[in-house]
DNA sequence: CAAATTGTTTAGCT
DNA sequence: CAGCTAAACAATTT
């Protein structure tokens, strides 16, 4: 789940909002941090890249759903959930995903970097970018302390929106590059959150888990690339090294 | 149906 | 200690 899911997330979430659900669910949580949430009602929801995150009166739980986290609601999938939020007839329930109640709250996390963010700064991104010369432009843009929601298929598409391939060195890239990087990583989130929200999301996809370059028609590479070992899907006539 | 995967954390090694 | 690697976790989709 990438940044711009979480958002639709909060979006579904904000009606419940000022209400006091029953709380269960098979999180491993103590019987104290089960407590904060029993009784309470939820009154924010945010999200920080891919973190959704809720307030319960005092108390901030974090979701993550990593790989294969998903929810549902009104429509159980009919396995126990990690989390559920009963309100009356309505149910909200979170799967495989990992629950944590945040000790120290939200004041440590720096809104200026997640990529879906109105504090967003595209400066910021340029700055912390140069900082790692060594690193690949699959690997930076997968950094969650750089571009805090960008998650691989994001990657993929922005890389070949680029004409970038994914293995060029951040060193290797003039200033103009990694500006017109940074904001074009920017506008495809904004992009994948319209998408998804009109439910096209995948017939936009230009090369994630396709088998022809959508320019020259030659066939993609599909390659594990960078320290992060996560796939890659590229033209490599197309994105030049 | 086997394989792949919208991801992160932690332990343990060099 | 910095930096890397393997392992663990987990369930749907292709």
């Amino acid at each position: 789940m990438e940044g711009p899911s979480i958002v639709i997330l909060v979006e579904e979430l904000e009606p419940f909002v000022g209400k006091k659900p029953k709380v269960d669910g098979s999180a491993p949580l103590s019987v104290a941090e089960w407590k904060l949430l029993t009784g309470k009602c939820i009154c924010e929801v945010r999200s920080w890249g891919k973190h959704f995150l809720i307030r319960f009166e005092e108390t901030w739980v974090r979701i993550h759903f990593l790989m294969f986290g998903s929810y549902r609601i009104n429509h159980s999938r009919g396995r126990p959930p990690k989390l559920r939020f009963r309100f009356g007839k309505d149910e909200i329930e979170f799967y495989t995903c990992s629950v944590k109640i945040l000790e120290q709250g939200i004041s440590d996390y720096d809104w200026s970097i997640d990529v879906m963010s109105k504090k967003w700064s595209a400066g910021k991104a340029l700055t912390n970018v140069k900082k790692m010369p060594k690193s690949s432009v699959c690997d930076a843009l997968m950094d969650q302390s750089i571009f805090a929601g960008v998650g691989n298929i994001i990657k993929n598409e922005v890389l070949f929106l680029q004409r970038m391939h994914p293995e060029r060195r951040i060193g290797d890239l003039n200033t103009e590059e990694l500006k017109s990087l940074v904001r074009s990583t920017r506008a495809y989130c904004k992009k994948f959150y319209v998408w998804k929200k009109k439910n096209i999301l995948k017939r936009n996809w230009q090369v994630f888990r396709k088998k022809t370059c959508p320019e020259c028609l030659r066939t993609l590479t599909k390659k594990h690339t960078g320290i992060g070992q996560r796939r890659s899907f590229y033209c490599i006539k197309c994105q030049k090294k």
